[in-house]
DNA sequence: AGCCAGACTTAGTACATGGCGA
DNA sequence: TCGCCATGTACTAAGTCTGGCT
């Protein structure tokens, strides 16, 4: 069942109500107005159709859509959805298009008082148990197959490569999925190593998905009557609805675009459609509206929070993890994997990044109405919250998502998706397997510039590159062969990973020497598979390639040998920062940068006063304790130096994109292990879980 | 042949945490 | 033991890519 989300949200002032980071990044400051300039040919149309469609509209749209999907239900499902974005996009053109008038409004005034939909308002579970006793069949793996087989179907074409499927996987399936349910809590399966793994090739993502549905946001908790609200000076009692919206704008005083025109205005439009008429009659002045006291009780609040007891951060600690276990994993494919973000987002005032024009419009609340479910038909589905149903319930396979929702402020499709370690995510590092294969070829016509992409794709042939499953006592070899750009002739044998061979094969399938290795991807001749593999073949290759090979350059004529530990980060750092300015990744220097730089700087001259009195100290004496004492300040010293000029370097360099995106991680675990470094000093927990694979697979002798 | 919804990816920001020195 | 600060994490806006439609 969904639960709700009542987490700590209480004190969260900023970051519940404000649907952004929202700090004044000066990058973005005059973003909106070129931008809107910009996007006006492409964007503008979709933009002003959305915006303008109530949100009744598009809640009576989707409702009659749901009607429909209700009866053709549970038979094949993924041409049914075909069919049913047909009916959606007609239904779009009957229903919305008279409504032209209406301007970027997105909730109807009465529509949260009309409808019997707040999360707090629950009855009546009926239909859905029925809905659900229908759909609902414990693991058969017969139901697998049938899946399976009608994927088969679509997918003639590609049989060669079903037969290459796992078999065993298949097998496993029925045990390991029901012990994962039974006791996934009780034994942390030992890490899966899906890179050893092959993986489907017909577009599918997954052939079995379970999770426990989102966590709704907490409902909204009427303010207690002490605190007051004054209109034009006078108190003012508000009804609910309006009150959590003002509540919205009440925990954002203390921030600088509460003043801005643009927020003000929307805010105070989209504040007016949750009022009553009476309310609407009276406030007609966001200047008059006086939410002191509500910003007062929610920094009390906060500060109360921060006061708390060990005991009681404890309990919310606790609480947290076990929403954390319970709804924070999914089963996919034998697999229980993190989800990344299982909440849904609370309802708040947007506010874009940069001067965003939507800034301070109304993020409404979702409700399970809204909400799409995917999962495996032959799983146990999320149930919605007691008394409402989902959107929708989806068995789409083609996708990686578990829920989406609508959001109302731009339109946009919003998903809750695995975490960046899970096989679907980390696994488009495939991308690596490939990039490694190219490489080469990458490198000898490394044109720079806006033509890159498409020198990439074409103009290898099946004629340079030869395959063997087994040379010079290697498994998987690949032969380059061809007169490179300068007519210089490159040749080389790379030895490549399982699935990169059998790819490459798939490739020259079918082809004259003289074809375009890489041609016609977009044509149907090569199936899905590749295209998706192709999807990496583009310009982020070859930032990719020009990334990693910059680090892997710069971290072989930075690094020396004899330098001590803290000196080897320092370089590889400095290989890193290479790359990042090769990338651009820029950042403004952190606000708190002068200030922590300063108390470096303190702390070093602190340290060489010490250790110059130590010196002292061992002259006059001499003893052994002494000694040391004056090697570990030195070394502490020279900690701190290097940590000086590493920060001071970072200062305008954003290091993680290019580490975390464009990096081959290989690069930097082969670095660690041929020097020693714990891997830890490079790579965080997040990063080591999603680089786990080149972890596991990069020796200290890895090259890209 | 261009558009655009849908599905990812990337990235900026606020906040939580945990380690370390005082 | 406490408080500070660097680091990590959560959240979500914004960007990118693509297939399928018109």
């Amino acid at each position: 069942m969904a639960v709700i989300w009542r987490g700590n949200t209480q004190d969260r002032l900023y970051q519940d109500t404000i649907s952004s980071g929202g700090g004044n990044s000066h990058k973005h400051k005059d973003k909106y107005k070129d931008k809107e300039h910009k996007h006006k040919d492409h964007k503008k149309d979709r933009e002003r159709d959305k915006s303008k469609y109530g949100n009744s509209d598009h809640k009576e749209f989707s409702e009659k859509k749901h009607r429909e999907k209700e009866r053709i239900k549970h038979e094949d499902v993924s041409t049914d959805r075909h069919k049913d974005k047909h009916k959606e996009k007609d239904h779009r053109k009957d229903e919305i298009k008279p409504k032209k008038e209406k301007e970027n409004g997105f909730a109807s005034p009465h529509r949260i008082k009309t409808e019997p939909d707040n999360d707090h308002f629950y009855h009546s579970p009926k239909s859905l148990k029925r809905q659900r006793d229908n759909d609902e069949t414990e693991f058969k793996p017969k139901k697998i197959k049938i899946e399976n087989d009608r994927v088969d179907k679509k997918t003639k074409k590609r049989k060669q490569d079903e037969d290459i499927k796992p078999k065993k996987t298949q097998k496993n399936k029925k045990g390991e999925v029901a012990d994962g349910k039974k006791k996934a809590k009780k034994e942390p399966e030992e890490k899966w190593k899906w890179w050893e793994e092959e993986r489907a090739t017909d577009g599918s993502k997954w052939r079995f998905l379970e999770h426990k549905g989102p966590v709704m946001a907490a409902p909204y908790e009427p303010l207690p009557s002490k605190v007051r609200f004054f209109y034009d000076g006078k108190q003012m009692k508000l009804g609910p609805e309006a009150e959590e919206v003002a509540t919205f704008f009440a925990k954002m005083l203390d921030h600088e675009y509460t003043t801005k025109d643009a927020f003000r205005k929307n805010f105070f439009k989209d504040w007016r459609k949750e009022m009553t008429s009476e309310e609407k009659s009276k406030i007609t002045d966001l200047k008059k509206c006086n939410f002191n006291e509500m910003g007062e009780y929610f920094k009390a609040q906060s500060e109360a929070r921060k006061a708390m007891t060990k005991d009681d951060k404890l309990k919310i600690k606790v609480e947290n993890e076990r929403l954390l276990q319970e709804y924070g994993f999914c089963i996919m494919d034998n697999h229980k994997e993190r989800i990344a973000n299982f909440r849904i987002e609370p309802p708040g005032l947007f506010r874009g990044r940069g001067d965003h024009p939507k800034m301070g419009m109304l993020k409404r609340r979702i409700r399970p109405e809204d909400i799409i479910i995917n999962c495996s038909k032959d799983s146990k589905h999320p149930k919605p919250p007691p008394g409402t149903k989902w959107k929708e319930l989806r068995h789409d396979n083609k996708v990686t998502w578990l829920v989406s929702w609508t959001e109302n402020i731009q339109g946009s499709i919003k998903y809750i998706m695995l975490n960046p370690s899970s096989r679907i995510k980390a696994g488009s590092s495939l991308l690596w397997l490939m990039v490694v294969a190219l490489a080469l070829r990458a490198g000898n016509e490394k044109e720079e510039g806006e033509s890159a992409d498409t020198v990439g794709c074409c103009s290898l042939r099946v004629e340079h590159i030869n395959l063997y499953p087994e040379k010079d006592g290697q498994e998987f070899v690949v032969e380059f062969d061809f007169l490179g750009k300068d007519s210089i002739r490159y040749y080389n044998k790379v030895p490549v990973e399982k699935r990169v061979f059998k790819n490459l094969q798939l490739f020259m399938e079918n082809k004259q020497p003289e074809d375009d290795l890489f041609d016609r991807l977009n044509t149907s001749i090569l199936n899905k598979h590749l295209q998706e593999l192709m999807d990496g073949l583009t310009a982020k290759v070859f930032r990719t390639y020009n990334a990693s090979i910059t680090l892997q350059q710069q971290l072989k004529e930075l690094t020396s040998p004899d330098e001590n530990l803290p000196a080897k980060i320092l370089s590889y750092n400095r290989a890193n920062r290479a790359v990042a300015i090769l990338c651009n990744h820029q950042r403004a220097p952190p606000k708190t940068f002068e200030k922590s730089m300063q108390n470096l700087q303190t702390k070093i001259d602190a340290k060489k006063d010490q250790l110059s009195d130590a010196k002292r100290d061992v002259k006059i004496c001499g003893c052994d304790w002494l000694k040391k004492a004056v090697e570990r300040l030195e070394e502490q010293l020279m900690k701190l130096e290097v940590q000086a000029t590493d920060r001071e370097e970072n200062k305008q360099i954003a290091l993680g994109t290019s580490k975390l995106n464009y990096l081959d991680p290989r690069i930097s675990v082969a670095w660690c292990k041929k020097w020693g470094i714990p891997i830890e000093k490079i790579y965080n927990k997040t990063q080591r879980e999603k680089f786990a694979w080149a972890i596991d697979m990069a020796e200290d002798d890895y090259e890209f």
